[in-house]
DNA sequence: ACCTGAACACCGTTCAAGT
DNA sequence: ACCTGAACACCGTTCAAGT
C-alpha cells in the first residue's frame, strides 16, 4: 500500500476538511451535545435516540456504546445544563438574598433550555453539576443555622419548585410550537384570549369567583408567578430559620 | 335467516355471557375509564391509544370518533380523577385549615392514581372537575380577604406544588415498577441505600455538607416532604393575607 | 473496543371503505 | 354517525456480524 494521504500536505486551493476520518468518531460528550441541541431547537418530543444518531450520521445502535439508553442520555443532558448555573461565593449571613439569586439564575438557565426540566423530572439526577448546586444550597442553609435535617427538606422543596415551574413553562413552549407560532407574546395573548372566552362561557352560579375575575386570573405572566412562588417559599424558610 | 339466537333462553349450564353485542358499543366515558385503569395498573408509559383499543377489543382508529387524540384523552382522565376530590363547605374564617385539608385531599387522590399528575403536567387542564377545585381554592382566598389578583397567584402556585409533587412521586413509582419491585418500602430502602453509597463515594472536599449529612438528606420520606413544603406555602400565604 | 444493518416489538394518527 | 383494516412515519433496544 502507498503512504497514507495524510502524510502529503494538502494543496492550498483545496477547501479545508475536518481531520480525515471516514467514520465519525463518537463519544459521550458529542452525543450529549447533539441531544441538547435537538432539545433546544425542537423540543422534548423531537429528542429521540434515532434523531440523535441521524444528526451524527450513524445508526441508533451506535449510541449504545457510549450511553446506556435514553434515560441516561436525559440525565447527562440535564447535568450538562446544570453546568451553566453560576454560583456566587457562599455568604451565609446573606442566605436569603443568595438563595433568591440562585433561584433566579436557575430560572434563567432553564429558560434558555426550555425543555430540560422534562428531562430532569423524568429521572433522578445525580450528575456532578447538579450535585454542585445541591452542595451550594444545602451548605448555605446549614451555615445560616438550620439543622441538617430541616435543611434537607427546604432544599428538596426549593428544587422541586424550580424544576416544576420550568416543566410547566416547557409545556407552553411545546404548545406554541405545535400551534406553529414563533413569538411568545403572540402565543401568550392567544392563550389568554382562549382562557377568557372559556371562563366567560361558564355557568356563573357554579363558578362565581372564577367567572367574575378572569382578568385577574390572567393578569400575571410566568415571570411574576415564578417570583411570587419563590418569595412564598423563601419567607416560609426564613420563618423557620433559627435566630434570624 | 333464522331468528337471532338471543331469542332463545340459554341453557342453565352455559356460562353467563355479557349481553350479546357482537361489536362493543364505544363511548367517551368507557374509553376514559379504560385509560385510567391502565394508568393505575401499569403506569403512564403503558398508556397508549393502541393499548386502550386493545383492551376494548377494537382497533386504535375506532377511538378517534370519541376523542380527538391522546392529549385530549389525558385531559379527560385527569378531570375524571379530579372528580374524586371531596371539597368541604367553604368557610373563609378557617381558610388556612381548609386549604390544608384540601391539599391533603388532593395528595390522597393523586396518591391513589399515581401517574395522573403526568397527564396533568403534559397538558393544561380545563375540565369541569378541575374547575370545581379551582373555584373552591380561589373563592376561599378571596372571601378570606385576599385581592383577586394576588389570590390568582397564590392558587396557581399551590396547584403547581400539588401537581409537581405528585409527578415526582410517580417517577419513583415508575422506577419501582421498572425494577420489578412491588413493595414501596422495599424500593424506598433500596433507593436510600443507593443514594447513601453514592454520596459517601463523593470527594469530601468538594461536597462537604452533602457528604457529612447523607443520613439527614434521606431521613424524611415523601409524606414529610410534602407536608413541609405545604406548610411553607401556607405560611407564606398567611403572611400576605390582609388583616389576619 | 467500537461501530453497523437488520430486526423486533412497539408508537399516534390518517384515510378510504364499510355499515 | 360510528367503526374498521391497512398504511404511514415514526419509536427504543437488541443482536449477530463486522473492523
Amino acid at each position: 500500500m502507498s503512504k497514507d494521504s495524510r502524510d502529503v500536505p494538502a494543496p492550498p486551493w483545496r477547501k479545508p476538511r475536518r481531520p480525515a476520518q471516514v467514520k465519525r468518531q463518537l463519544n459521550q460528550e458529542l452525543i450529549v451535545e447533539t441531544g441538547l441541541a435537538i432539545l433546544d431547537a425542537e423540543g422534548f418530543d423531537a429528542l429521540s435516540m434515532r434523531r440523535v444518531a441521524q444528526e451524527l450520521e450513524t445508526g441508533p445502535a451506535s449510541l449504545y456504546a457510549h450511553v446506556s439508553g435514553k434515560e441516561e442520555l436525559l440525565e447527562l443532558i440535564y447535568d450538562r445544563v446544570c453546568a451553566e448555573i453560576r454560583l456566587p461565593e457562599p455568604d451565609p449571613s446573606r442566605w436569603k438574598e443568595q438563595l433568591r439569586e440562585y433561584a433566579l439564575e436557575v430560572h434563567r438557565v432553564f429558560g434558555e433550555h426550555a425543555d430540560v426540566a422534562r428531562a430532569a423530572l423524568a429521572s433522578i439526577p445525580t450528575g456532578e453539576h447538579s450535585l454542585r448546586t445541591g452542595e451550594f444550597t444545602y451548605g448555605l442553609l446549614i451555615e445560616a443555622g438550620m439543622s441538617p435535617r430541616e435543611a434537607s427538606l427546604a432544599m428538596d422543596r426549593l428544587t422541586l419548585y424550580l424544576v416544576g415551574d420550568a416543566y410547566e413553562a416547557s409545556v407552553h413552549w411545546a404548545r406554541m410550537r405545535a400551534a406553529g407560532m414563533r413569538d411568545p407574546r403572540e402565543y401568550f395573548e392567544a392563550f389568554i384570549r382562549q382562557i377568557t372566552t372559556y371562563y366567560r362561557a361558564l355557568p356563573r352560579e357554579r363558578f362565581p369567583h372564577l367567572y367574575d375575575h378572569v382578568d385577574d386570573l390572567t393578569a400575571d405572566g410566568g415571570e411574576a408567578r415564578f417570583e411570587y412562588g419563590l418569595e412564598l417559599l423563601l419567607d416560609g424558610i426564613e420563618a423557620r430559620m433559627p435566630r434570624t
